[in-house]
DNA sequence: TCCGCTATATATCAATTTGATATATTTTTA
DNA sequence: TAAAAATATATCAAATTGATATATAGCGGA
């Protein structure tokens, strides 16, 4: 699913301009699954354009830049539709610094594992609260509803895993040669 | 993380070829939280190579093309260990199509969205048992293999959670306006 | 036995995406 | 009242993706 198509995704839930379809990948109902930076959005969306998927209309506002908001056309929609059901969805992408560095946590410090640890499961803390606040915006019986349970049951996978070995890995770090001394600054 | 740095930590584990790099991303000890394609591998190893992070020795081999088997180097050990303590890592990129897909599920048949859940089962199914496998040729105190936990919580997670909410989804879908009528071919 | 599929192995490259930077104003926080 | 965060679009070098090319070996099925 390239940027383009998320986008589109995106302007099912309604019109929107590049900087609210970049909050919803960051913090909105996408955030879970989806990924996209100005870099992608604002070029997506000018070929959106181009290719009649997407209308666009300049809404001038007082003293701030004129907001460019986008709006799905039926041909958008087949688009999407035909994105959808090309074929069975590849597998997910993952791609985590912080498992990366607990593989290795033998050859680190225990200080370092530990705040390591501790940040993510601040984390996933705060991200489940605002998750569980997001989810009484819906009615149960709806796709969005259930990917929203879906993204919150792997979060707190996650947590309680972290909770359950954090001492676990703490314990492994520095065993190896050439551990690390002090945590970065 | 950046891919030349993912390759130093594949080669921590022993020197390797380009292709068997790619092996641990796709179905190694590094699949459930590294990506990489040959297309980034070969010049990553190329620059590090150049920059003298790693060695590089061809191994001659009858009827087959010359194996270039790299080997990491202290300088290399050395990035690798600047490069996991020089921040908290930072948030996990997920870009996930099933969850997309499924996002929309009360706009698609009932029948699309069956398919996709179970091809997804059986993925989680064949994963989790390919992961428990692999589980045991490690020490339990390893990094590596809290890490392999971590991945398997995460998976089992998924997999519950789909088989828990199969029928919700398939209950949704084709309740918004122009369902799809079949699933591909 | 021959055909196709999978595995071993490296390499290239167009197209896409990332991540940083630039610009400018308003609103909120300390 | 000064600094920081939010609103808003845009660009671009660098990194990455995904597809393709090139060769050979081995294995299973018709």
């Amino acid at each position: 699913m390239d940027i383009k198509t998320t986008c589109l995704g995106v302007l099912m839930l309604g019109d929107a301009s590049g900087y609210e379809i970049r909050k919803s990948f960051e913090e909105g109902p996408f955030s879970h699954f989806a990924e996209g930076g100005f870099g992608s959005i604002y070029p997506a969306l000018t070929k959106l354009s181009q290719e009649g998927l997407v209308t666009c209309t300049a809404h001038q506002q007082e003293k701030r830049p004129a907001k460019k908001v986008y709006h799905i056309t039926d041909s958008g929609w087949s688009h999407l539709e035909a994105a959808m059901r090309e074929k069975i969805p590849s597998e997910d992408k993952i791609k985590s610094d912080l498992l990366f560095v607990l593989f290795f946590a033998d050859w680190q410090s225990p200080d370092w594992i530990a705040r390591v640890i501790d940040a993510r499961i601040a984390y996933y803390r705060e991200k489940l609260d605002y998750m569980a606040e997001c989810g009484t915006q819906f009615e149960k019986t709806m796709g969005r509803s259930l990917v929203l349970g879906f993204g919150m049951a792997v979060y707190q996978a996650s947590l309680d895993y972290l909770v359950a070995n954090r001492e676990a890995f703490i314990a492994v770090a520095g065993q190896a040669r050439s551990s690390l001394s002090s945590a970065a600054e």
